[in-house]
RNA sequence: GACCCUGUCGUCUAGCCUGGUCUAGGACAAGAGCUUUUCAAGCUCUCGACACGGGUUCAAAUCCCGUCAGGGUCACCA
């Protein structure tokens, strides 16, 4: 039976390339009918904090990760320190005193030559004569990051090891103590690293690198999980949408590229949209309630759900970002509407005072206030005054949002009512 | 510097294993246009790549060698 496993360090939230990492290992094992291990690298006491923890494993449910399976090193102290004992018995390893009299428990490398086999990338040859002795438990008694790993990976029966590609210098190392323990050797996959626009590393000065920065940026998971696949695999037939479900019928870790990606923000936003689009505005309207509550646009206890629901359909075709809704419909939620300047120059610096005040005048003498009302009104008036619908529209879109984009004019209309169109119209008349 | 990995449009990729169907396909971005209501949606079109140099072969993006370029790792961090 396949068992994966995906082993963070609690020292920072959970970020991009550790998000792919336990994709690409969540799908392999989902593939192959098998089981997800996940486990905590708290080696580092100095580092490794709680709220990571609770980060990290909040972050991987938001992705849609479950582990079948949860460990901690730091319960295991004993296992590792058991382990280098055996070792220093068969004559491996040796100890060293450091000047304070600590000991640490260090691991004797012999020159040879030793081969990895990667799913990925084929073999991999690598000289242990350039391999110093590695240390396995630090002078303060913690084990060393490869020793642990090594350990954890054979007692946990760990039958594939998917990683990023900066570990490949860590498996000659690493397959020297499973030879020494005498364990099985696991299969090896090391996924190309995600770099950053500027080309380099994926850090903070180049774009947000957390997970949850993308979840609070109005980011949905199925988009994200989406862009991650597609970054180093992709699922054939030239379709760039696919839901995990269908990438665990279609994944072959075989499949995996190998060359480093450039993450780009633009094919994320598309992406984005495109699930925006099509998702649940009953959803949509759960995860923006915060949001909106918090900016003041809408109380938590009295709002009209329907009119929200309403107004995220409105938008729903445009959303790069589900955020984006805020910023965009604020008119919709604020009494004084902040106009951009530079539309009001072009669009409302004429008088328009006979064009809105007719308008107006139409709109009261609706009986229903349809869309389809509202947009005869609104025809009927252009004609009859033979000008063209677009000289009026823009006015009035700039007049009711302040803006010069955002949905349909008449639909806007609708939602906005009889009366704060009118008010937010008759501002205008001289 | 040493070792390792990688090199197809600006970006993500298909094709490479099993050479010919590739005057290299798709997507994002960009540019142009359409949508006589905007665009941040939709539709259409355009721009744009086999890193370079040698081989092998009737034929190479595909196989081999070299060069160059980019990245990763060289901790009692993980």
């Amino acid at each position: 039976m396949v068992r994966v496993r995906f082993a963070p360090s609690p020292t920072g939230n959970l970020h991009i390339g550790g998000g792919r990492t336990a994709l690409f290992n969540w799908l392999f094992s989902q593939s192959q009918k098998g089981k997800f291990v996940l486990r905590i690298e708290d080696t580092d006491k100095e580092r490794s904090k709680k709220e990571f923890v609770d980060e990290i494993l909040f972050s991987l449910k938001w992705l849609g990760f479950n582990w079948d399976e949860l460990y901690y090193q730091s319960e295991r102290f004993d296992r590792y320190r058991a382990y280098a004992d055996k070792l220093l018995k068969a004559g491996l390893a040796y100890i060293e005193k450091s000047p304070d009299g600590r000991e640490a428990v260090i691991f004797k490398v012999e020159p040879r030559k030793i081969r990895v086999d990667d799913l990925i990338r084929g073999q991999i040859e690598f000289d242990s004569a350039l391999i110093k002795d590695q240390v396995l438990i630090k002078s303060d008694g913690t084990p060393t990051y490869n020793f642990a790993c090594v350990i954890d990976d054979a007692e946990m029966d760990i039958t594939h090891i998917i990683r990023g590609d900066d570990h490949i210098s860590n498996t000659p190392k690493q397959m020297l103590f499973y030879e020494a323990l005498g364990f099985p050797i696991p299969g090896f996959a090391h996924l190309p690293l995600i770099m950053g626009m500027d080309g380099g590393r994926l850090s903070k000065r180049t774009g947000a690198t957390a997970i949850s920065d993308y979840r609070k940026m109005g980011y949905l998971p199925q988009a994200l999980v989406n862009y991650l696949l597609l970054l180093s695999w992709a699922p054939g037939e030239n379709r760039e949408i696919i839901s995990l479900g269908e990438a665990v019928k279609l994944f072959d870790i075989k499949d995996v590229n190998r060359t480093a990606a450039t993450f780009d923000l633009k094919k994320l936003d598309w992406l984005n949209n495109q699930y925006l689009k099509n998702a649940d505005p009953e959803a949509l309207a759960d995860e923006l309630l915060p949001l909106l509550v918090q900016k003041g646009y809408i109380r938590e206890d009295g709002y009209d759900r329907a009119y929200l629901l309403g107004l995220i359909k409105l938008f729903q075709p445009r959303l790069s970002r589900l955020n984006d809704f805020a910023e965009w419909a604020d008119f919709f939620f604020v009494e004084e509407i902040h106009i951009d300047p530079a539309a009001q120059e072009k669009f409302l610096s004429g008088d328009l005072s006979r064009e809105f005040g007719l308008f107006v005048s139409r709109l009261e003498g609706l009986s229903g206030f349809s869309v389809e009302g509202i947009e005869k009104c609104f025809r009927d008036l252009v004609a009859e005054l033979g000008i063209t619908s677009k000289t009026l529209i823009h006015p009035l879109r700039v007049a009711l949002t302040g803006k010069t984009i955002g949905p349909g004019l008449f639909e806007l209309i609708h939602y906005l009512g009889l009366e704060r169109t009118k008010r937010r119209l008759l501002k205008w008349a001289k």
